[in-house]
DNA sequence: TCAGCTAGTAAGTAAAAACTTACGGTAAGT
DNA sequence: ACTTACCGTAAGTTTTTACTTACTAGCTGA
């Protein structure tokens, strides 16, 4: 199936990666500047951020001797698409079953 | 911060249980009946389930011996109703940031 | 009640993932 | 060129998590 999605959900599995995209989400920074902001070593987070590029989530730009890193926006709307398919079709499907669930002697 | 949105990526995050979640997608099931879709033990799925349940994502009844699984459309709609916001709030500071990309002031 | 299904839980194991320190490589300043 | 600062990668360790095999319990029909 889609493996996109499998990749955009383990990307924000981690509570501590998912913490770090969201002060991406403020404002683009460095990979220092990141991590003093969490209990993690720095290479944690270099290796944290590489998990959200492949996912498509960040981009990064070299800014000298730093890094900057900042939330991608297409990749952040294509999962957002993937997502919204997902859960539409899901929805549908509970529509589908909804009379099954209380009744459901037909199978 | 909103750990809602943490279980969900969590519960959606490994293979097994995506899939799982998407044979439920597809129509209401038994443990066992899901069991013989994956190449794994019956009590995996049932811990798949769990894991999955306590996101939200799916809610169960019990039909006899068994016990019926199916999507919780609450959960779905309430975790698509977070996801947006976090996209959106992503998408709004990748735009305020947008000339912060290719000018970036020092920190 | 007993026999048979069902499925959740416990306990232990194997696999995966997050983290550390150490190292190497590039960019900027002196 | 040398030094300093920043960062990615490698290697190894610790912690999580997915998985297995028991075991226990609930429901149904004979």
């Amino acid at each position: 199936m889609d493996a996109y999605l499998q990749v955009g959900c383990e990307a924000l599995a981690d509570p501590t990666r998912f913490a770090i995209f969201g002060a991406l989400r403020e404002r683009p920074q460095a990979v220092g500047e990141l991590a003093t902001l969490f209990p993690v070593s720095r290479p944690a987070v270099s290796q944290h951020l590489r998990v959200l590029k492949n996912a498509g989530l960040v981009r990064d730009r070299k800014a000298g001797t730093r890094r900057i890193y900042a939330v991608d926006p297409e990749g952040v709307a294509r999962l957002r698409r993937e997502l919204d398919l997902l859960w539409s079709d899901a929805l549908a499907a509970f529509k589908a079953a909804a009379e099954q669930w209380e009744e459901p002697h037909a199978v």
